[in-house]
DNA sequence: GTAATTTTGGACCGTTTTAGTCGAATAGTC
DNA sequence: GACTATTCGACTAAAACGGTCCAAAATTAC
């Protein structure tokens, strides 16, 4: 029964943050960081502002734990659409899609490569090279599914994956700060890497 | 000669005065007018901060500026739908649904009835109430033209006119306030409006 | 019922940000 | 050259903001 209680409390207390987070995230991708503040926050939550700060450490604080969890939302969304496939070149195309569409809703979440605040963006950089090598074993995975199958060329797999993150990291800022069009001409510049991208593995 | 150079000097001047209040307009819409900076307005424009000053007196100045040329975009848009109708039925019903489009826009504008900025929203206040007699005239008139058509039969169109105007202002922040739905669901409101409205009318 | 713990929020503090001003520099006109 | 128009970074005073304090309220434990 004890125990219980104490449970039922830790869980209301997570229900909380959760519910912080949330209305961070709104109040984030409505103002950016700069602009939102603790305040805002507090007041959509209908709450003083010192509750906020019984949940969490600092503004920055909750700003890394709403970009990780976005992160974390990302990784997952891709991980099972990449599952869902059985073709090689199919697994890559949609990785290469879903990775792409999960940055551009993370570019309205902290609206940061737009407005150059560094000490977020070198986090979310660092967040994200965190992930550099997850990324590499995802695609060197399937790479080596599609040499098995018949699908691929390929000498070296793991430094074929290596270039071909290298080369979507590279494409972020030009696809993702590009204002004009909707995920139409997103998709069909994915597109278009993609079949330079086949085109150069396949005619080996 | 020379009196072609002042023309052409104050010809620029508005022009860089109207590019300074699009800019601001686009910055109040985003950020709101206490999150937008001058700073901000400024940067948008490519110019150093005092440059604003130069043609404007203050923040606040900008903002009623802002606000008096969206009225009278509005109003104009409003007296110019209205004059295409020749039924008095249709041009009741067009005023009605363009107001309320105009307000619905402007809400968007200024973000002011949603964060209780007292005084900007003081100062809308006042505004309207000057155009409030305009609204109960171009009404009036339009109840005129249906009496004299044989379309409404009504005593009093003054009296009746001010029950309108006033009835219209009364719905105005619960059409407004309210998120949900897109235009499709303001039209429908507003045509129930005009359905009770019409029946009130034509029934007697 | 009382004590302990958890949660809450307005007041407060130190720092940062912002509206607005100043004065010098530059550009344009006569 | 004199005068006017325009520009902008530095500066000031006031306001805003992140974060803390501490008492009160609410909840839980005994």
């Amino acid at each position: 029964m004890e125990t219980t209680i104490k449970t039922e409390n830790m869980a209301k207390k997570t229900e909380i943050r959760t519910r912080i987070l949330n209305t961070a995230q709104e109040v984030f991708i409505r103002y950016g960081y700069g602009k939102a503040t603790m305040d805002d926050i507090a007041r959509e939550m209908g709450k003083g502002k010192s509750s906020i700060y019984y949940y969490f450490t600092s503004k920055e604080d909750i700003f890394k734990e709403v970009i990780g969890k976005e992160l974390l939302s990302m990784k997952t969304r891709i991980f099972n659409e990449v599952s869902k496939q059985e073709d090689a070149r199919e697994k890559l195309k949609v990785y290469v899609v879903e990775r792409m569409h999960g940055l551009k809703s993370l570019k309205d979440l902290y609206n940061v490569l737009r407005t150059e605040f560094t000490a977020q963006r070198d986090y979310i950089d660092q967040t994200r090279q965190q992930t550099d090598q997850e990324e590499i074993n995802i695609v060197t995975g399937i790479l080596d599914k599609g040499v098995k199958d018949g699908i691929f060329h390929l000498e070296d797999t793991v430094l074929t994956s290596i270039a071909i993150v290298t080369a979507l990291k590279g494409m972020e800022i030009p696809l993702l700060i590009t204002e004009t069009g909707g995920d139409n001409l997103l998709e069909q510049r994915l597109d278009r890497l993609l079949d330079v991208l086949f085109f150069g593995i396949i005619k080996r």
